[in-house]
DNA sequence: GCCGTTTTCGGCCCGACTGTTTTCAGTCG
């Protein structure tokens, strides 16, 4: 049942796959076996499940991408902490040059190259070979070369090609919108869309590119390079331009011709992953995808649309929203027409996780409850912590509670908390207090570092309280900030949907936890998804569309998230 | 190494850009 604790993680097999596949790419191996492990490793650190186990288990190859060998890759490395194919390589071949293939611009060949040629095994001999202009004696490397090496270098993130950090979806998405805005206002625009991973929803861009058509495209590209929140135009061509904005974006626009803006938006939108298996599946179709046409191989032919979704549909598929675009089962789906009908951020009723002054809230209660009013929220749970709710003070906000619900106007407010789970898995108040409430959220917020068994014990016995109806940013995770704790997740699941307790996406911008895969993962399993915005100020209770977002991400329908219900319908689905 | 609405073998997306080149390899998305 429960997975063992001396496995690895899902993240310490992704990367030992990643290393054998940066190894055997220097070693000069097939491009379709790197591909095959880096696949596999990027399958790998998604799941939800944990994969050791499963391989343990004899189950792994249940995972697309993995296959019989990997899977004895992955038990042998469960069993003996390494890998012979690795060890192998490591004896071939220096590891630094792992870091030296990464910096940008170079690749295995070149890394390859200034190794068996001048020696170079690190960063460091890279970096004296570019300086002392060795690199130029090599065939098809000069002195641009050694300036990008030694520019790369001097950046302070040195080795890992690390590149601007990502941004948050919550900080891309207003700025999507306003430049969408900024460039349909000019009047050589004729059609403007955002595109890439904010298109996808995706937790975290790098850059934000958009698409547009025109009927000027160097005015049009002219007036975006120099938007007021422009510091820095990259490159500036007739038809494309990328600038850096003040807050710090890469901001990419390219415009296209009309006829093929449906082909351009689904080339852009990607992604890369699902593009890739798109144009696989359309091959054998005898059909040639790229982002200018779908080329009939034989008659030449080529099919263009200003339409996304003829697009899909020429190919023989349904139109794909692009949350789903990562190839994750959606072309099928999308072929058989049995994509999901996914949530809406207007199915979405009520908000079931906020905070006040009661506890670490920013505003009032009767502060929250108005904004709350404003967004067209039916029901919200005032969830303060309960260790500042101790003694009289729980009576007195449950006094505060009933006369805004007097007053209240179209909104219903429940009686809510946040109990800490703590370190033996008891909850910081009492049963007899938490009975009497409307609405229980239980969240662990310490001993983030503890093994694998205490912190699934913790979440376990928390899920056996009759009392708790949801659990709270279930894996602990902030983005860029903190990993999830090692949990193992198969198991929360598994009582989840044996108790009938429910799990959080928590829309906090860096929180966005559960995350999709385990998201989807809970819906199989049988469990339903609260998505709440744990807001501390006013302003944070519009983040709900970001989880409506990652809700989508994870395939989840209006019937998957509980508070797409009125509450006397989620109170029913509640286990007391 | 993976995988199967042509396949258990023989395929495996498509194009742009860059730097270094007279026709291209390597890298990137």
């Amino acid at each position: 049942m429960a997975a063992d604790p001396a496995l690895p993680t899902n993240a310490v097999l992704a990367e030992q796959f990643e290393l054998l596949a940066d190894l055997l790419e220097l070693d000069g191996a097939d491009a379709f076996r790197l591909s095959a492990y880096r696949r596999a490793a990027a399958r790998i650190r998604e799941s939800a499940a944990p994969v050791a186990q499963l391989a343990v288990d004899g189950r792994a190859t249940e995972i697309p991408g993995i296959g019989s060998t990997i899977e004895g890759k992955i038990v042998e490395f469960s069993e003996t902490g390494d890998m012979r194919a690795l060890a192998k390589l490591r004896d071939k071949l220096p590891t630094g040059l792992v870091d030296v293939m990464h910096v940008p611009g170079l690749g295995p060949k070149t890394a390859r190259l200034v190794w068996t040629e001048l020696g170079v095994s690190s960063l460091d001999d890279l970096r004296v070979a570019a300086e002392t202009e060795r690199l130029r004696e090599l065939p098809g490397l000069g002195a641009k070369t050694e300036e990008r090496v030694l520019a790369a270098l001097a950046k302070p993130a040195k080795g890992k090609s690390e590149g601007p950090p990502r941004v948050l979806l919550g900080k891309v998405l207003p700025v999507v919108r306003e430049v969408v805005a900024e460039l349909g206002e000019h009047p050589a625009c004729e059609r403007v869309s955002e595109a890439g991973s904010a298109r996808r929803r995706c937790e975290t861009s790098r850059d934000v590119d958009f698409i547009a058509t025109s009927t000027d495209a160097p005015a049009l590209i002219a007036h975006f390079v120099g938007l007021p929140r422009v510091a820095e135009v990259v490159a500036h061509g007739p038809t494309k331009a990328t600038v850096t904005t003040y807050d710090g974006f890469r901001l990419d626009l390219r415009v296209v011709p009309p006829e093929a803006y449906g082909n351009l938006l689904q080339h852009f939108t990607g992604s890369k992953d699902h593009n890739v298996a798109l144009r696989e599946a359309a091959v054998k179709q005898k059909l040639s995808v790229s982002e200018y046409g779908i080329q009939d191989t034989e008659s030449g032919e080529l099919f263009t649309s200003e339409d996304e979704a003829a697009v899909y549909e020429r190919l023989g598929y349904a139109w794909i929203p692009p949350e789903l675009r990562e190839n994750r089962g959606e072309l099928e789906a999308a072929r058989k027409g049995a994509l999901p009908d996914l949530v809406e951020l207007a199915d979405v009723k009520g908000d079931l996780h906020m905070h006040t002054t009661w506890s670490d809230g920013r505003a009032s209660l009767d502060e929250m409850v108005a904004a709350a009013r404003a967004l067209g929220r039916k029901y919200i749970a005032i969830c303060d912590h309960a260790r500042r709710l101790k003694g009289e003070l729980l009576e007195q906000q449950a006094a505060e509670i009933a006369a805004a619900n007097e007053r209240a106007d179209g909104i219903q407010i429940l009686r809510g908390v946040e109990v800490d789970i703590r370190r033996d898995g008891s909850l910081d108040m009492e049963d007899d207090l938490l009975a009497g409430l409307d609405w229980v959220m239980a969240s662990i917020h310490s001993g983030f570092d503890a093994p694998r068994d205490e912190l699934t014990g913790r979440l376990l016995t928390a899920l056996d309280n009759l009392n708790v109806d949801c659990i709270g940013h279930p894996t602990g995770r902030k983005i860029n900030r903190r990993e999830p704790y090692d949990l193992d997740f198969d198991a929360v699941l598994a009582r989840a949907a044996e108790t009938g307790t429910f799990l959080e996406i928590n829309a906090q911008p860096d929180r966005l936890d559960l995350r999709p895969s385990h998201a989807r993962a809970a819906i199989e399993a049988g469990v339903k998804i609260v998505v709440s915005t744990d807001a501390h100020r006013t302003h944070e209770l519009e983040n709900l569309e970001l989880g409506v977002f990652q809700a989508r991400r994870g395939w989840l329908t209006k019937a998957d998230v509980v508070n797409t219900r009125t509450w006397p319908q989620v109170r029913k689905l509640m286990k007391r």
